[in-house]
RNA sequence: GGAGGGGUUGGGGAGCGGUCAAACCCAGCAGACUGUAAAUCUGCCGCCUCGUGCUUCGAAGGUUCGAAUCCUUCCCCCUCCA
């Protein structure tokens, strides 16, 4: 696995762009280990598939045994990535930044290799820059060069205010990499500039600069915007087993090999016996399961994933019921009248929405369908509701 | 400070005195179909005690038999000028 060339391969794999090549094939020529760093925000550290992109990315250089420095930005946090938003952050205390980092890394290892990461935080230096320091640090670049940034050019255009102190963002950053004599750096491609300026830092202490590698975004499971909470097409890697599964097998068959490019830890070759088998007229499905499969017993593990994959063919192909359906008590002291029971037990969300889903005939009682929305069910029985395909329970009615 | 435009049901966006719980699109949900939670088709998509019931169209008042639609005041957003 020492062979630059093969080396490259794998870290060219499913990439934006790469900055700085031919300096990464001198070093990995010389054999030397390199220093990967990547740096991370110190807020709310809930993760998803998309931010695993980045995470896989890191994991492949620690497979090709290389050092790799999860750095968490708690002092550029306190600068806020300028990255469009005008909003101010409220500032993290010391015990959030605790907190989130603790929840990171219970989340981070799930993809990379606990043994061999480094984790940092950057005011470990950041705290100890005297105000002669800044300057120095600011001397480093000039406004004309700040400008030329995406967001920052745009924002000056259309006289959106631009603080001085945002400024100091892409520098500090950029002081990271000389600080922790970064070979690479890895970010999104809107991390760019701020990558680029780490680079001249570099150069200005006179290191060979760091390459730099840009990675590109994840569609999200509509296969169209990028994955992202607030459209709420994403995976997050806490998910349960069922959900992971069940969620990788629905994107369009399009993006499936994108997914494969950005997230699975298959080589390149694997990846392309896939790719050809698909192009034979292999089932897309099944190289959907394999790529579901990888994901979440990534998340969770073999079994559960092994669990879920039973489950979600038994939903799907057939039609037994899942293995693992929830039980629920409820008191009451009369009949129950149904329209309301589903909308407790949180079916539906409101009595309208229950006497629809009656009204539609998607709503099942020990496996026959209600026909009626005045439909009632007395204390003291256990029955199994089902409502659509995806929603099962097993619910005893005891008097209350 | 001046001039203008706008705030409608999850998002976008019609409506501009009754026929409006409010067009249409998207998202969502359900049914059919399928290799899938894909595609397609169909239906639904404010709330409840399901009735010639109740509450909605930035907020509060008012005009009217009747208002999302007209008037008044207030709040918020956007654009242009200074």
């Amino acid at each position: 696995m020492n062979d630059p060339k093969k080396q490259i391969e794998i870290i060219k794999q499913g990439i934006d762009e790469i900055i700085g090549e031919d300096d990464l094939i001198k070093k990995l020529e010389s054999g030397k280990k390199l220093v990967v760093k990547v740096g991370f925000d110190p807020t709310a550290p809930d993760l998803h598939l998309g931010h695993t992109v980045i995470l896989r990315k890191m994991r492949q250089f620690q497979d090709l045994g290389h050092t790799v420095i999860f750095l968490i930005g708690d002092f550029t946090g306190k600068i806020g990535d300028p990255s469009g938003k005008n909003k101010t952050r409220p500032p993290l205390t010391d015990e959030d930044i605790k907190q989130n980092a603790k929840t990171y890394e219970e989340q981070v290892f799930k993809v990379l290799d606990s043994k061999q990461t480094k984790v940092d935080f950057n005011s470990r230096w950041g705290d100890k820059l005297s105000g002669a320091d800044m300057i120095k640090l600011a001397a480093q670049s000039t406004v004309a060069r700040m400008i030329e940034r995406d967001d920052f050019s745009k924002r000056y255009k259309n006289n959106q205010p631009i603080s001085i102190h945002e400024f100091l963002y892409p520098l500090m950053q950029g002081l990271d990499s000389v600080e922790l004599k970064a070979d690479v750096e890895l970010g999104g491609t809107d991390q760019k500039f701020n990558l680029l300026v780490g680079r001249d830092l570099q150069k200005n202490a006179g290191m060979a600069p760091q390459t730099i590698i840009t990675l590109p975004l994840l569609e999200g499971l509509d296969g169209i915007k990028k994955m992202s909470k607030s459209e709420d097409n994403y995976i997050g890697i806490t998910e349960k087993a069922d959900d992971i599964f069940g969620k990788t097998m629905s994107i369009p068959d399009d993006i499936m090999f994108k997914w494969y490019d950005l997230l699975s830890l298959k080589t390149v070759d694997q990846v392309n016996a896939l790719r050809a088998s698909a192009k034979d007229g292999a089932n897309p499905r099944d190289i959907k399961v394999e790529l579901a499969m990888e994901l979440t017993e990534r998340f969770t593990n073999q079994d559960d994933a092994l669990k879920a994959k039973d489950n979600f063919f038994k939903k799907f192909s057939t039609n037994e019921l899942p293995s693992d359906i929830e039980e629920k008590i409820i008191e009451t002291k009369e009949t129950y009248a149904f329209a309301n029971l589903l909308k407790d037990i949180g079916f539906a969300v409101s009595t309208s929405e229950a006497i629809r889903l009656i009204n539609q005939g998607a709503v099942k009682v020990d496996q026959e369908k209600v026909d009626s929305k005045d439909y009632t069910l007395e204390p003291n029985v256990k029955k199994l509701i089902q409502v659509g395909k995806k929603k099962f329970v097993y619910l005893t009615l005891k008097q209350g």
